[in-house]
DNA sequence: AGAGTGTATATTGTATAAATTATACGTGCA
DNA sequence: TGCACGTATAATTTATACAATATACACTCT
């Protein structure tokens, strides 16, 4: 999202290492993070790290307990399954009223993070195809002009990142997942808003269908 | 002025007084929040201070500039529709799977809740209305097992909280809004799904047009 | 011996103080 | 007069120091 945003404090540039972290799997779910331990590595006071540990519990990344730290955060099989179904719920919502407003900067844009998959692809970079696989999902959502939709399915996407990662390591599903990213975009050039949001709901049942054969 | 609440630790206090001052309009929207008079006057340093605005923030209450200070939100008309929008999607998602497992404790509690209504119209409390209406909504709602909808519905419930208790401002509202959580709490009982969530729908549809018609 | 209590230690939570950053104002110069 | 630059001031951000809390372990009492 901001990644390649210079942050304006430490604490949101420890926040983003941190997530990064996690999501890339250095910290398992179940591991404490303490303060302490934390501050000492990354070379900084233990405010920022509380700040930016606050900033993940927001997001569902880890969760706070009162005088007993923080602690990576797991979703359950029902959990993941409630996030798909929202996505599948909400994802076409924003696609549905976005499509008709995209404009041929959009699409160069959206060209431009599709093309950078086969990249990704090549270099087994999955912290890359993760992003990438988000920064897509938001492009193409970006004209919906709905900011709660936009917010909701934003958080849904950063939590089911960590899961989608498994599913995608074999290069496999990868190609499947570009295939498919590559018939939305088709199907919102030709504006087809229907076609477009039955196949995006295909598209996210596949992913989940994928993912739950691992778990 | 001190909440009856304890909580666990200072920050969590201070946010939960600056939510309820936020939300019962004493700090109107777009008004800076400056960490030093808000530290001076709960009389506590800055530091749980800023972790309160930092949870406000994450709840979409109040927004933080980097070195400019915390500023309270407002939401556009476009934004509460979006939000209406998707409560009218959500919540019958979660009526619909609570219904079938409320059990005789719960529709207890429920009417509990219910009958505390009347005194909150008595009295006037708007504070307290509000409170008990996100109360119901969640209660009913309470087994349908679906974390991540439920937290999801949980955000929306307190961002139209502040708009809904403008709406409700008139007792004939809070009255037409009681009745209508009658109707709810029936359909739930006799375990009528279908009914109850399309007359959830029409609720939700009757608070946002009362509500646009003061904007 | 076992349960309960008290103390030690480690970790988090809070206060105070220093550093950084943004904004406003005034001065100097074209 | 108008603009640019530098300084002053006020706010936030970060560091350091201290207090409160939880957990583990040893000890006492029944």
């Amino acid at each position: 999202m901001n990644s390649n945003i210079k942050h304006r404090t430490l604490s949101a540039r420890i926040a983003e290492q941190l997530r990064q972290e996690i999501l890339s799997g250095a910290y398992p779910a179940g591991a404490q993070l303490r303060q302490d331990a934390l501050a000492a590595h990354y070379d900084v006071s233990r405010i920022p790290v509380r700040e930016a540990l606050f900033q993940l519990e927001a997001e569902g990344l880890v969760r706070m307990l009162p005088h007993k730290g923080a602690v990576v955060t797991s979703l359950s099989e029902l959990e993941v399954n409630d996030i798909f179904d929202l996505r599948a719920l909400l994802e076409p919502r924003l696609f549905s009223h976005s499509i008709p407003n995209l404009t041929a900067e959009d699409f160069l844009q959206i060209d431009t993070i599709q093309s950078q998959f086969e990249e990704a692809i090549r270099d087994q970079n999955l912290v890359q195809w993760g992003t990438l696989n988000s920064q897509l999902h938001t492009a193409l959502y970006a004209r919906a002009n709905l900011p709660q939709t936009a917010a909701t399915v934003a958080g849904l996407l950063q939590k089911s990142d960590r899961y989608t990662r498994v599913q995608l390591s074999s290069t496999l599903a990868q190609r499947k997942a570009e295939r498919e990213h590559s018939t939305l975009i088709q199907l919102a050039k030709t504006r087809e808003i229907a076609a477009a949001c039955a196949f995006l709901v295909e598209h996210i049942e596949s992913v989940r269908h994928d993912l739950l054969g691992l778990i």
